[in-house]
DNA sequence: GGCATATAGTTAGTTGCCTAACTAAATTAA
DNA sequence: TTAATTTAGTTAGGCAACTAACTATATGCC
């Protein structure tokens, strides 16, 4: 998790770039301001997901089963959608099962995997928080007209374009 | 880390603002995309860090002490700038002090404390460090012109304030 | 058809942060 | 000026993700 609370002052700021002449201000005010800002509605997602026994993880399992609801998932599949290795979809899985929030079912054409499916209190538990999820992004984002939320999502969307591609090529040191 | 790689398509975004009304479709995309593109940015750093033998913490607090090279630091007050509990930063500290980046001295006035340094090694590192660091910053930002950095810093700044707000309520359930 | 390769899920151990509870020292208030 | 409160740093234990290594099954190629 990043924070940097204490974010430079302009006077830092400037000494920093007439040190380092490589940097450019701009490029690293907004990077920065990303990083934090990510950080902090993150933080605030897990906060309120933790008020219904739910992590960030387990919560966009239970979202994306919910795009289909009655449909069977399956757990690799799940690991790629929401984005963790499988090892780690192990884990989240257990947890889900464990609290009656999905449920393991065979597979009929491959035995290594399983089905999942979510169970009536896993779907239940989606509608009791997702008021909830609607709020609090009405509460973060209620400061922009509809207007500037297009133009962040546009914006954000060129640098993810750009972090999509680095983050492909893992070994490379940047 | 928030990932969700595969994102909800227009399809399924339009049946989810149907089956969920009070949703509003333009700040959930706005949302997700910030929480999506921050989590790459954060791992794209981190990776980069690693190289270095750092992780965000241990950067953040060199970077914080790089301020001012030469003067004494105190370990609540990185906690606090950095954004980390106290025990977090004890644990940290330790690490860097290992690797020989920092020294610890006493603190005249007040024995609870003492002081940080950098060391010459630690300098070192962090000007080893920085030209990459830059340069990854150039890598994500250099899509946007200085116009769209300096206005995606400026839309990030108005939900950054809300999400300030809302963390620094802790117990409340948003 | 049989062997090499790829894929699915699990297990064990690591990392980087957290909270809660503690001791010691400093500060405030009676 | 002693007692209560606050602050600083540490320790112990937890949590949510990770990687690496493993077994079992499925698939592709000769």
């Amino acid at each position: 998790m990043f924070y940097l609370l204490d974010q430079p002052t302009e006077d830092e700021f400037q000494t920093l770039s007439q040190r380092y002449r490589e940097m450019n201000p701009s490029s690293v005010q907004a990077a920065v301001t990303l990083l934090k800002t990510g950080s902090d509605v993150l933080t605030g997602f897990e906060k309120m997901l933790k008020g219904y026994g739910l992590s960030q993880g387990r919560f966009l399992i239970l979202m994306v089963m919910n795009r289909r609801p009655g449909e069977a998932a399956v757990p690799s599949d799940l690991a790629r959608k929401v984005g963790v290795t499988r090892a780690t979809m192990t884990g989240l899985l257990d947890g889900l099962v464990k609290d009656g929030l999905i449920r393991r079912y065979a597979h009929a054409e491959d035995r290594r995997r399983y089905n999942l499916k979510l169970t009536e209190k896993g779907m239940q538990l989606l509608e009791d928080l997702l008021p909830d999820y609607w709020s609090l992004i009405y509460a973060l984002m209620g400061g922009l007209s509809e207007v500037e939320e297009k133009e962040l999502t546009r914006l954000l969307g060129k640098v993810a374009a750009r972090a999509g591609e680095l983050t492909k090529r893992k070994g490379t040191k940047i």
